[in-house]
DNA sequence: TTAAATTATTTCAAACATAAAATATCTAAG
DNA sequence: CTTAGATATTTTATGTTTGAAATAATTTAA
């Protein structure tokens, strides 16, 4: 026994397997990640992160602030100023004005956006439930009840 | 009864638990992958793909093709290209023409890329074992048995 | 009130990433 | 042997992403 290991909680002595859980975390999310990027860009010819944007602002109809959809998506901010930009070029977002800080401003969906999102949300839905055809629906509750933790986290903080 | 959910197998008819589980599937792996991509940086001013390419090269001290890389990484062969040139030039990585095939050129650490990755790898290590603290062992190998599907459903495909 | 600190966003440079096209090499059919 | 097709990699154009610096607006405190 070395020196190291009597410090150890015996729970947490062996972390090989956490590791091997990380990879294997990461791997599953690759797959799935470049499957749907794949399909959302020769069905939709849309890229995927395009497809996250409008996916979060689809879910806030009253608009979300750059920071928020920053913190939501787990990406910089400058990336969402980009991302937005040729979506707004795009004419499927737009941003607004309204409120009494002229620092903000709250990006919506327009009418093509949301029209866009429909169609376009309908095959990823079916999409995923194909990918993940593996988990029964209440393994996969069961797995999303697991992997909750996670998120809560670090949601919130900023990046 | 609409007409859609006759068509469909009972076990796999609410796809809303399979896309929550993707969902929270990619948060976690974001979560996750974005704070050790923090503490690369802030610790050994390195960024993740470049740790993602040492840690496959040190697995394989005989080296790898640019195409197996790629395979293995997930990413496409110009990506590949890119990192490999720039850890080319810090003297971590290089080509060599060993083979009887002038088209491949096998890639592996220098002897500086061996040691410098050994160091961050068992910071890395620790890290993964700390995020990943909320599972015990059981747990870890448990979920990774669960998750073990995915990886071997695309890998082995070209992307 | 005014200056300092804070907050929200954008800009910038560099790196990362993709997909398609180009290049170079190898293999095999004839 | 020649060449058509296959394979491995790089190049190119475009888009994504980061982190730091700059800008602009708001808030706080002296």
């Amino acid at each position: 026994m070395t020196s190291q290991e009597v410090l150890m909680d015996p729970e947490t002595t062996d972390d090989k397997s956490r590791v091997r859980l990380w990879l294997r975390l990461l791997r599953a999310s690759r797959a799935i990640e470049g499957e749907l990027r794949e399909r959302l860009r020769t069905t939709f010819n849309v890229t995927l992160p395009r497809f996250d944007v409008m996916a979060a602002l689809y879910r806030e109809p009253d608009g979300m602030l750059m920071s928020q959809l920053s913190k939501y998506l787990m990406v910089s901010n400058g990336n969402v100023t980009g991302l937005i930009d040729r979506l707004t070029t795009d004419g499927l977002v737009q941003r607004t004005l309204r409120d009494g800080d002229r620092r903000t401003s709250v990006v919506l969906l327009t009418e093509a956006g949301r029209e866009n999102f429909e169609i376009m949300a309908a095959s990823h839905r079916a999409w995923v439930n194909e990918l993940l055809s593996h988990f029964t629906t209440k393994e996969s509750e069961v797995l999303a009840e697991t992997l909750k933790v996670f998120a809560s986290d670090w949601e919130g903080e900023a990046r």
